[in-house]
DNA sequence: TGAATAGTGTCTATGAGACACTATTTG
DNA sequence: CAAATAGTGTCTCATAGACACTATTCA
């Protein structure tokens, strides 16, 4: 049994944790340690880490983990982004992260205590402002990619939105993430008949015509719909 | 750097192989060796195994070299499907494994000289026949629901076709692989409009009618439709 | 000529895009 | 009433499904 004795890679796991705030799409950042010997000292980076193999019980679980002590969030939608291994992507040996992505309701979360080494940071692009630590770059990007081309052809934003929401504000979730406008109608005919959502006997008030307000429905799973919205031009 | 004294969990990458053989969709599994130590000794198992800190690069070219050990082939489509990891889905502690999926086409392949360690084996609903060591049919499992949803939306099946086929040839692939047969009319239109295949100045000859025959353009990237096919009834 | 499979055409159904039109609120 | 946003209706377009019809080979 001579393969146990082999040289094992660094095993990680990080989470890219997305909120709609300000209305514009977002990530949580942390900072880097700057103990001595710590790699990318003082960089912005995924949250995540080493899998504790003493508490974590599979990947999953250590992802929620993660994710639950930066956000205070529960119970996210979580999907696996994919994974990330080479011989160079930590200067301390061969490593391999298992990435994944979170989508929450930007609203009820608070940050840790000090705040200044965690944040969120609007994303530009394919990314955000500040260079990352490690490939947290690539690993963004493959996370905003796949966003932007779920939104296409799943209800993934509906996981974004707080408790109660009207029609109108999922479409502009739906047109920040896309960055292009979406036909009202074809919208509100697709969501309706999706049986994603439920009014509530509510309205919310403004300045003009009261909108209609929904929540999802119990049955939590996103919806798939056969065609993707047609791109524009 | 207290963090690289943590205990590491095992690194492997595993490959589900993907071919058309005898018009079934088969799989490549390995039998797992019986040395003493050797966990689920003699099982059937998808090929795959440690990564290699001094020969593999990064995941994929592990992944790349796992496959042409067992296939001979060399460039092969190859997709990231999802990793495992947990406590216990290996005896010898903590583990991760990085699966991939590949689809080839099944003519050219040679398996490796014994034979008797290595095999193709027919997907019956959504695994195969012998039970598998560690959690491999779960693996096995999610690559055949990978494929099938993807083969209702993409051009991947192009990739288990071999140099030259015609439209028919095709459409039985989609088939085979779905399980239910598709409309002969949209299903050319949809093929001819992506751009894709072009035409060989030849005919498949057969005891009727005979047959164009294409080749795939040189472009290799998967096309994406903007739907489905429609589920029948 | 008939069997068999390749390939085309026509008609319908679905759902998106365009966009106008109506509805309901506040100031 | 005007401004503003919510919500509906109507028409067109693209593409899939149904399915019939034509085309071309061999025996």
């Amino acid at each position: 049994m001579e393969s146990l004795a082999f040289p094992r890679p660094l095993t990680t796991v990080d989470v890219v944790i997305f909120a709609i705030l300000d209305g514009v799409l977002q990530a949580v950042l942390v900072r880097r340690p700057t103990e001595k010997g710590e790699p990318f000292a003082d960089m912005w980076a995924l949250p995540g880490g080493f899998v504790d193999v003493e508490r974590d019980q599979d990947l999953k679980a250590c992802a929620i983990r993660k994710l639950h002590e930066k956000t205070g969030v529960a119970s996210p939608y979580l999907e696996q982004l994919g994974s990330w291994g080479s011989h160079n992507r930590d200067p301390r040996g061969w490593s391999a992260t298992h990435a994944y992505f979170s989508l929450i309701p930007g609203k009820p979360v608070v940050l840790e205590k000090g705040a200044a080494d965690v944040g969120w940071f609007p994303i530009i692009g394919n990314s955000v402002a500040p260079k990352l630590a490690f490939d947290h770059r690539d690993i963004l990007k493959a996370a905003v990619l796949r966003l932007r081309n779920k939104v296409e052809y799943t209800s993934l934003p509906a996981y974004l939105m707080p408790p109660e929401f009207t029609l109108p504000d999922l479409q502009r979730v739906y047109e920040t993430i896309l960055g292009r406008p979406l036909e009202k109608s074809a919208f509100r005919t697709r969501m309706l008949a999706a049986d994603l959502i439920e009014p509530v006997a509510k309205m919310r008030k403004g300045p003009n015509r009261p909108a209609q307000l929904y929540r999802l429905k119990s049955a939590t799973a996103p919806v798939y719909f056969a065609r993707t919205f047609n791109p524009p031009r």
